[in-house]
DNA sequence: CGGAAGATTGATCAGTTTCAAGCTCCGTGG
DNA sequence: CCACGGAGCTTGAAACTGATCAATCTTCCG
């Protein structure tokens, strides 16, 4: 009965957000988290739906989105292991703002709202954790919403492959979604995606080759992506 | 020099974020916290520029914004006495995410970072306090990006209209904010706006008299808000 | 009264979506 | 092994929405 436990504290510890807390908070998450298996395409949670606790990624991927009433989607969040999804449900105590669904087989933990509450009542360091993952993310949104209002696709897309990129400037950038995917998520329609794409290669400025994209004039996307999005 | 130190504490309880705090906690916030008075128009902090605070607000509004490379102006937050802001470049440890100015004449209290942190860690009651702050705002950034990406302007239009109109539901709508304002805040120019509006009163959905927006059929812009907003 | 800022209106234009039709890739099953 | 079928991707033409540019009107102060 002993070493199960010391298995999911471990892997609790693999959760950035639990990452520096001392073992007996650890034991103690452990404690009140339930395992969960998705498989691929399951919906997690809807939007509206009580938000009874929060969720933590072992393995698998899972997508935050909205529906128009026409069904077209916009992602907020794609999330890998590591990270936690659902939080807000917990500290405001209403719904789930989104929809979630699991992208691929996914094994999660179950924070339960009440007993999580309690646990960072009584442990600030905690808490802090959790302020700096929701500043992170406040942080994207503020960026989500200035590309949405303020750019063409164009820009946000030049935006998103320096920002697949990195710092370390990589040539090729590996898109891990379907250009469906890609499209959601820049807010827009996979016809226009495709338009665009053609329309920088042709330019020069990058090269597609299936879900493999080599960016070949960096300075001319972020020219597209600062100066707000109209490729000559 | 007992006096004001009081007096500024009990300033203190009138912000939601604070109000709960028991009295030596409120006392110890005084001690760290800087007041600030800002003529309106003026510029509070850019994006960018390292993040040294959060402000709360005592009177006055202050206006959180985006601009583009040509000048136009996404307001992302609108904030009243009693609110805070800023908050998020004290836990990332990032630059400011976005301008902020003061709308009108301000007084402020400025919090600075390292003293702030410190007193949180201390204090899982002040920092549940921040926790429900930052996710009624991913909230609202949620359905902000939900908007643009998936209304379009009539749609945003009338939901921002319900909103203001309430629970209550108000017939009238008193908009405290310039047309120009608005349209920043919906994510458009004031051109559009204008036609939209003018658009709404023909077809009986509102009456618009100056500052003052009546709503007349709200069935009909309910079904605008949420069917993603076509006036037919 | 004058003037400036905000608001409205019209004409035009660019960008995006929509609708529709091919196309490509790939797994399945004959 | 190859043909079939489907999902996703691409491309084209047309429709539409919102932005831009320009002109006029209103409002509200000094």
């Amino acid at each position: 009965m002993d070493k199960p436990a010391i298995d999911r504290t471990d892997r609790l510890s693999l959760i950035p957000l639990f990452a520096g807390l001392p073992r007996p908070h650890l034991e103690a998450l452990t404690g009140i988290a339930v395992p969960r298996t998705v498989p691929a395409g399951r919906r997690i949670f809807s939007e509206g739906e009580e938000g009874r606790g929060f969720y933590a990624i072992l393995t698998g991927r899972v997508k935050i989105f909205k529906l128009s009433p026409e069904g077209k989607e916009q992602i907020l969040h794609l999330f890998s292991p590591g990270e936690i999804f659902g939080e807000v449900a917990v500290f405001t105590g209403q719904g789930y703002p989104a929809h979630a669904a699991a992208e691929r087989a996914c094994s999660l933990l179950f924070f339960p709202r009440e007993a999580f509450v309690g646990l960072i009542r009584g442990d600030a360091s905690l808490a802090l954790g959790m302020l700096a993952v929701l500043s992170v993310r406040l942080r994207r949104f503020t960026r989500m919403v200035e590309d949405l209002s303020l750019k063409e696709v164009p820009g946000r897309l030049a935006a998103h492959l320096l920002y697949r990129s990195g710092a370390e400037k990589k040539e090729v950038v590996e898109l891990d979604l379907s250009k469906t995917q890609l499209a959601a998520l820049l807010g827009t329609i996979p016809e226009t995606l495709s338009r665009i794409l053609t329309r920088m290669g042709r330019r020069g400025l990058i090269r597609t080759q299936g879900s493999r994209i080599a960016i070949l004039d960096r300075a001319g996307l972020e020219t597209i992506a600062s100066e707000g999005g109209k490729l000559p």
